[in-house]
DNA sequence: TATTTACGTCAACTATATTGACATAAATCT
DNA sequence: AGATTTATGTCAATATAGTTGACGTAAATA
């Protein structure tokens, strides 16, 4: 047994607080896995009726809320190769869920839109992942809704918080102003 | 122009906060995404070191968090078929990270733990994240602590919330008492 | 004894990513 | 104007992580 007060139950304390901070840690490890697995499950029905996997979708997603998303700012933003992007983004091109115009200002960029089929798929894609964050807004208290996205934004790294929040406040802006 | 107070204004009114709404719903879709990215990008550098991957990572994980797990346990928290387990394990138990030992109620199963090495390996994985998480929970103001994992666990299917909840409760008693 | 269960394995295939090399047209620098 | 850089496309080979389907085996159970 540990006097209360003394060194020895200070230290036991320290560690025991340690331990279950690391504890949580460890379950917010595990619940994030699981949220994310349900998270993206719910596209992945919906996007294989089309033929579509989860490359296609992230490239709709970006293209519909990003209009005239430039090649570079679309590889920028999924951080994978142009040719692992190219084949999937043929396939949309091909199925007319997106289309390419050459760029005005500068015509070697391909400018990417979604076609109004694509932005419709995208819509639908959208509407079922939003409806989840929706439902759990509703399920959360008050005080908790709005650290769902102050939580999100601190998990991201922070040297790429600022291209994250000019890359929000630009769909916002294609969105507001169409 | 329309007037305030008018049936005209409120549908207004009312369209703009579905709007709204919509659109953080949105922004939380992206931030999920943006999130999940780096998360996962932290162990995939480590990993490399061994050559592992992803897959390797989960199951050493969860194999180290549960001990005495079963293959089936093991593939009903995964969601994918035995087969794809299958190379991923085996390449586990050559390397020495896990081991399978015959069940002692149950011959037919194999009850897997983390070797020495393996639970250093997941040990140095789960601290990677679990710094992440650490961190975040040291910038975000006191209110919002509690609320990540509330959120993160609304976010996961209704239906699949018990199991969640028996699998944590299951890797804190293995690790309170082992 | 017959059947079911837990698990392993072979094979073929798909999706998504990688690296490396080379091509082309448009923009930009000198 | 000519040289160089930039934005993008493309061919080829390879890796990882998953799938379906078929078949095998040992242990538990009806």
């Amino acid at each position: 047994m540990v006097e209360p007060g003394s060194a020895a139950a200070w230290r036991n304390a320290v560690a025991q607080a340690a331990a279950t901070s690391d504890e949580n840690a460890l379950e917010l490890v595990e619940l994030f896995f699981f949220a994310y697995r349900d998270f993206v499950g719910d596209a992945d029905r919906l996007l294989g009726k089309y033929g579509f996997g989860r490359a296609h979708h992230r490239v709709l997603h970006f293209v519909n809320r990003r209009p005239g998303l430039t090649i570079a700012a679309l590889l920028d933003i999924l951080r994978i190769t142009k040719q692992s992007l190219n084949r999937v983004l043929k396939q949309l091109l091909d199925a007319g869920f997106v289309e390419a115009r050459a760029g005005v200002v500068d015509r070697r960029q391909r400018l990417l839109y979604t076609t109004a089929e694509g932005a419709r798929l995208a819509r639908d894609l959208a509407a079922l992942q939003s409806a989840r964050f929706l439902k759990v807004m509703d399920e959360l208290p008050p005080v908790a809704r709005g650290a769902a996205s102050e939580f999100l934004f601190a998990m991201i790294d922070p040297e790429e918080r600022e291209r994250v929040r000019a890359h929000l406040a630009c769909a916002k802006m294609a969105r507001e102003a169409p």
